[in-house]
RNA sequence: GCCGAGAUGGUGGAAUUGGUAGACACGCAGGACUUAAAAUCCUGUGGCAGUAAAAUGCCGUGCGGGUUCGAUUCCCGCUCUUGGUACCA
């Protein structure tokens, strides 16, 4: 007697798999290759929940896939392991971060092992591994040791660079740099100091310093992300946050902009992704125009895409942060400009630029001139206008740009109508594209026109220049933490110098707290003796900053190829063989982050000849979010009472909603004992329960009533308690189940709030397919006789379908051929090997374990995974007649058989002969009748 | 605000290029087996009207329009949910 055993039969089969190391992966073979890679996950201490698998199960699928199609596969797993949570609760706790990371990290990965990934764990990856972060910091200085040529379109050694200095200057370069870069000669060059020269170098390499602004919060000695402020004020604590220039380590990722951009057409993107990427980089084109500034001898340059509109401007907008605005600023205008000046500086981008319904600005008290019309206009600072794009400042044209037009209507600037047709409407900027009036020399000109004379006439007498624009920034790189790769840097005499390759990994030291010193330095200032010591025993200062937690993870793709090399981060022949990853599955919330920054090193190493291929992931596939489904309970705000969840709308006092475990919850009913343990502080609780009288049941016993809770759909967390664990269902149903089960929730791409509910049906098909080789008493019973022309047709209709589906990641629609294909064999009894044999290779990257141990049943002496896909046989699949739906007026009526080569005349004859459809021609002559051979028969009345 | 994605029965979802809306599964209802329950199997199941039961008709893919012989699919305008918005990863 043999029941389908999942426990049994999945731990026997990854122990045999582990320890016939069957997942093993080699560089070199004949084969061909194919990467498939997702986006590695941070080890949370909330353990995997049912969420992350669903990316990793289609990977492990599509990687079994491609084995079974004879492809050499490289499907690797590893770790983001440098983060803000480990250092966070490293400072509540005094942990120290690697040993919560690396108990966290085994955690994961024995979560993962009970899924049968068939990962090779020896090319397992952790960004905070020295052994790893070594080549982190070897990829930075190999950036510091670069410049962008834009001549070359590529990267090239700072060597080089130098090089042209000592020959020619920089007149002749054309390099992404700094803007402050002056002009010198090569004579000049060489009079400088080292100094100097390090300071003009450190301009056009590809990761340097620069003040930047940053949140930076006084009481928690730190910089905080965006999200990490809220109202101005931190979301921890609540403490003050300042807006404040402060030195950091960028990277000059603007330098390949045009290259990110262009490359974007060559990849197999998903649109809407390549869309955000294209709008993140965000070029644009058009002129700098330079107002002259009256009685002064400052020029404020503007950036327009809309020169041809120049004749409409009616002000000029100054960011608020701009350096220039104390200078512009008249002494009647003085207190107001500082006033507004402070508030504007201290709000978040994001929460300048969502503000429309309130406009805000104050006038400098100057005025500039305008080079095309001679026109005297004032200058306003508003905070619309950011000092981190373009130029900083803007013409503001009313009558066709909304913000400018919401801002004059709301200063009383005039609106200078300069399109034609927007003369007399009410809001100008309805039109924005057409005839120009009112612009002199480009009166009756097209809008394109017009943009291409006005920056010629601009150019022609010196004021403007053509330019072409990216909102994209360089990217800071520097965080004021301790979780994170140390920077390869020391400081002389305040100029950085690199940490010589030998002296790599720069080892995070020991600190006494993980917190900012007193004074606010990074927490690394704490490090006792940690200084860089040269040959002649001075010492200097480290950086004090470290990575970003984007740096490790901008290069792991790489390292799997080759992940014990300690001579080089990657090897040639390594790189060269597995190249670019095929598919790369991972979520939109990467967008802009990871995938761009990828990119950039990926690039970079590419142009410095160190990999052989220019973009990082050649596919793309966006998994959808499994998100929980947190239970919530609200308690009385000042009493320690709580009140179920439909008597809310008749309570008389305020209450607060809380979030509470929901293992505490079954069906929205509350467990209160259960809660009474949770915390301490509940122990006492009152509850005001529903659903019940109060009263004695007849047995004596007292009737309490239900506790109901509320319940909302967000993010799988942690500190919201929803937390799904895969462990509990695999132990129920098994791996098998709980991968099937992921995919058959739906498209891959979807999000949707994780729920069990239609698990047993999945569990159920896995049985029916064990019962297939199995008796009625359960004994291992196959046949050898040949297969019927009915049974072929089920498995092929099935071998193709799911080869389709694979390939295309629509991997919820196989799973329900496979149902299909089951149910119809199970109807025919078929327990032929022929047939069970090929469908088991199908089934089998989706559920590896049953199918192993089914195959093994069958005699077979290797692995399932070392088996051929069967090959698809359209033969079997033709029909001889075909069952055309027959539709009047596109409503389908009924249905006719016809010969598979029947004519379209002969269909027509017989479908207007039909007795259904002659009741709904009523006695009328058929317009049209529409015949898609092979599809269906429209019938127009 | 800006940029991106989505919305189909009670539920998850299916529908290849504009061609039978609701595959497959859950749930529910009824039945078989059982002393009973569980498990298993069978039948039915979008809504409304209609019928003894059928037949049959109408409505129906977030909302409002449009294109087409034919629209879940294409176009225009909305609503809601959701990802990103540069120091969460």
């Amino acid at each position: 007697m043999a029941e389908y055993q999942h426990k049994a039969i999945e731990s026997k089969w990854q122990a045999r798999w582990a320890e016939q190391k069957v997942y093993k992966v080699t560089n070199d073979t004949t084969k061909p290759k194919f990467y498939v890679l997702d986006m590695f996950p941070y080890p949370s201490g909330a353990g995997l929940h049912v969420g992350h698998p669903l990316g990793y199960i289609a990977s492990d699928i599509v990687s079994r896939f491609k084995k079974l199609k004879g492809y050499n596969v490289l499907h690797p797993m590893g770790f983001d392991s440098f983060g803000l949570p480990a250092e966070q609760y490293a400072i509540e706790t005094g942990q120290h971060p690697a040993i919560t990371t690396e108990k966290n990290i085994a955690t994961f990965k024995k979560q993962l092992s009970i899924l049968g990934f068939d990962y090779d764990w020896d090319r397992e990856v952790k960004t905070s591994d020295p052994s790893y972060y070594k080549w982190t910091q070897w990829i930075f200085q190999q950036l510091f040791n670069a410049w962008y040529d834009y001549t070359a379109d590529k990267a090239r050694p700072i060597a080089e660079l130098i090089d042209i200095f000592e020959k020619d200057g920089n007149r002749h370069v054309n390099a992404a740099c700094n803007e402050n870069i002056k002009i010198f000669t090569a004579q000049e060059w060489k009079n400088k100091s080292e100094q100097e020269k390090a300071k003009i170098l450190l301009g056009y390499r590809l990761t340097y310093l620069d003040e930047v602004m940053v949140n930076w919060c006084e009481a928690l000695g730190t910089v905080l992300a965006n999200d990490e402020v809220k109202d101005g004020v931190s979301e921890r604590g609540g403490y003050p946050v300042e807006r404040k220039k402060m030195r950091q380590w960028m990277m000059r990722i603007t330098a390949y902009a045009e290259r990110l951009l262009r490359n974007l057409d060559k990849l197999d993107w998903s649109e809407a992704m390549k869309e955000m990427q294209r709008n993140w980089i965000g070029k644009s084109f058009g002129c700098e125009i330079d107002f002259k500034v009256v009685n002064s001898d400052i020029t404020l340059t503007v950036f327009t895409t809309r020169p041809d509109t120049v004749f409409g401007v009616t002000y000029v907008v100054i960011a608020p942060e701009h350096e220039l605005v104390p200078r512009l600023t008249s002494k009647l205008q003085k207190k107001n400009v500082e006033q507004y000046v402070q508030r504007a500086i201290n709000r978040s981008e994001r929460e300048r630029q969502a503000e429309v319904k309130t406009t805000t600005g104050v006038f400098t008290g100057s005025y500039v001139i305008n080079p095309f019309t001679g026109e005297k206009v004032p200058i306003w600072i508003a905070d619309y206008v950011l000092a981190g794009y373009g130029t900083g400042v803007v013409m503001a044209v009313p009558s066709s740009d909304d913000r400018d037009y919401r801002f004059a209507k709301a200063f009383d600037l005039p609106i200078i109508p300069v399109i034609a047709g927007t003369e007399n409407l009410e809001n100008p900027t309805e039109i924005k594209h057409g005839k120009l009036i009112n612009s002199g020399f480009l009166n009756g000109l097209d809008t394109q026109e017009a943009i291409q004379k006005a920056i010629e006439y601009a150019e022609e007498r010196g004021f403007g220049r053509r330019k072409i624009n990216y909102r994209m920034r360089d990217a800071v790189f520097s965080r004021q933490r301790y979780w994170g790769e140390p920077v390869p840097i020391y400081y002389k005499n305040g100029i950085p110098h690199l940490v010589p390759f030998e002296k790599l990994p720069l080892e995070l030291p020991q600190i006494d707290q993980y917190k900012p010193t007193p004074t606010g330095e990074p927490p690394l200032a704490r490090a006792k003796n940690w200084k860089y010591r040269d040959e002649d025993g001075n010492e200097y200062d480290y950086e004090h900053t470290t990575m970003p937690g984007w740096a490790g993870s901008s290069w792991y793709f790489l390292r799997y190829m080759d992940p014990q090399n300690d001579q080089t981060f990657c090897s040639k022949e390594a790189s060269n063989y597995w190249n670019t990853v095929d598919l790369y599955i991972g979520g939109t919330e990467h967008a802009t982050g990871h995938l761009l920054y990828s990119r950039f090193w990926n690039m970079f190493l590419y142009d410095m000849g160190y990999i052989n291929h220019e973009e990082p992931f050649q596919k793309l596939v966006n998994q959808g979010m499994i998100q929980g489904r947190s239970s919530l309970i609200y308690k009385d705000k000042y009493e320690n009472k709580f009140i179920s969840y439909h008597l809310l709308d008749g309570y008389y006092g305020e209450t607060v909603e809380l979030h509470v475990d929901i293992s505490l919850v079954r069906g929205d009913e509350l467990d209160i004992e259960a809660f009474k343990k949770w915390r301490p502080e509940y122990k006492d609780a009152e509850f005001i329960t529903e659903g019940a009288k109060l009263g004695r049941h007849e047995s004596g016993e007292v009737i309490r009533g239900k506790f109901i809770c509320g319940s909302v759909i967000e993010k799988m967390s942690k500190s919201k308690y929803n937390v799904v664990n895969p462990d509990d269902i695999v132990e129920k149903y098994g791996a098998d189940t709980l991968r099937l089960y992921e995919m058959f929730l739906g498209p891959i791409e979807v999000s949707k709030p994780w729920n069990t509910d239609g698990i047993e049906g999945v569990y159920k098909f896995l049985r029916k397919l064990w019962n297939l080789f199995h008796d009625e008493k359960g004994n291992f019973f196959v046949s050898d006789e040949a297969p019927t022309k009915e049974e072929l047709r089920i498995l092929h209709k099935t071998i193709k379908k799911t080869e389709e589906d694979i390939e295309k990641l629509n991997l919820n629609t196989s799973v329900s051929s496979f149902m299909i294909c089951v149910n119809e064999l199970t109807a025919l009894k078929c327990n032929k090997r022929a047939i069970l044999q090929d469908l088991l290779i199908i089934i089998s990257p989706f559920a590896p374990h049953i199918t192993e141990e089914l195959w093994h049943l069958l005699g077979n002496q290797t692995s399932i995974t070392k088996a051929v896909f069967p090959t698809y046989n359209s033969e079997y699949l033709i029909e001889d007649t075909i069952e055309y739906p027959v539709s009047v007026n596109g409503k389908m009526r009924t249905k006719i058989t016809f010969d598979a080569n029947a004519s379209v005349e002969t269909i027509q004859q017989v479908v207007l002969s039909d007795e259904v459809v002659k009741k709904w021609l009523n006695n009328q002559p058929a317009k049209k009748v529409i015949v898609v051979p092979g599809k269906i028969v429209n019938v127009v009345v």
